[in-house]
DNA sequence: ATGGTTGCCTCGCAA
């Protein structure tokens, strides 16, 4: 069962893109984020005919969250828990056979000195209190998606010019354990301790053809999960087509 | 060198 994460930065723009690297790889789940669409302008036929269920979480211009999967999709949940005034669609979560998965598109949080950074805490609060939840389950779970946070100095270009964004200070690094150690293991992590194993490079200033880039896409696993945990790989080769997204798809292959 | 790119129904904003 392999299982894929992708921010497309517009689904839309990205189509053609997508759908291709869906015949190459055949993954069998996937959790696309920036959407960038609602959910009845999303091109679900074009994934239907590539053998794909697809649920969506919507919104015009921005964010926007979506599960493809090869077999079907139920018990849907399209809020993340905590704040019935949150009106950015940025989590879906569904049960696919014995596995609960969740695409997460948690916010980017800059600028620092803006009310963005702190709404970024407060996701990350919530994400940890609902992991718990769903991790007291103990059964086979899945949170993926673009976390928008650098874990640790070995996922970023630059440590030190990074240092104080949002993706990489010290109170996200620290929300971010806050979740992790809760009992999740980073499926990439577990199985490759290489540094410069980037999932995102900015369009701007070339960092793409100098490999510049960051780790933010991240598989979070339930032990239940990482016990069936077999590979794990990011495919850059998205990122170097034509139209490409300025993030690659990251995947892991559970057994079973 | 205070740059650079992409996507959206915008005439700037978010990333």
């Amino acid at each position: 069962m392999k299982i894929a994460t992708w921010n497309v930065n517009s689904i839309k723009a990205r189509l053609a893109n997508v759908t291709h690297w869906l015949e190459q790889g055949r993954p069998d789940i996937v959790l696309l984020q920036e959407i960038k669409c609602q959910s009845p302008d999303f091109p679900v036929l074009d994934f239907k005919a590539l053998g794909y269920h697809v649920e969506t979480v919507g919104q015009k211009t921005y964010n926007g969250v979506a599960i493809l999967s090869r077999a079907p999709i139920a018990d849907l949940v399209t809020r993340l828990p905590g704040d019935e005034t949150d009106e950015q669609a940025r989590y879906i979560e569904a049960t696919i056979g014995n596995l609960r998965v969740a695409s997460i598109y948690l916010p980017n949080g800059n600028p620092v000195e803006s009310d963005k950074y702190p709404y970024k805490l407060r996701w990350m609060e919530r994400l940890r209190r609902h992991a718990a939840t769903l991790l007291a389950r103990e059964r086979p779970l899945v949170l993926a998606g673009d976390y928008n946070v650098i874990p640790t100095d070995a996922d970023v270009y630059d440590p030190e010019g990074w240092r104080a964004d949002a993706l990489c200070r010290t109170e996200t690094r620290a929300a971010f354990r806050r979740i992790v150690h809760l009992g999740l293991t980073d499926a990439f992590r577990a199985l490759d301790d290489r540094a410069g194993q980037y999932s995102f490079w900015d369009y701007q200033a070339g960092r793409w053809p100098r490999d510049e880039g960051l780790r933010i896409d991240h598989l979070l696993l339930s032990p239940q999960a990482a016990d069936r945990l077999v590979a794990t790989g990011i495919d850059r080769d998205p990122r170097g087509r034509e139209k490409a997204s300025d993030h690659t798809p990251v995947w892991c292959e559970l057994s079973g």
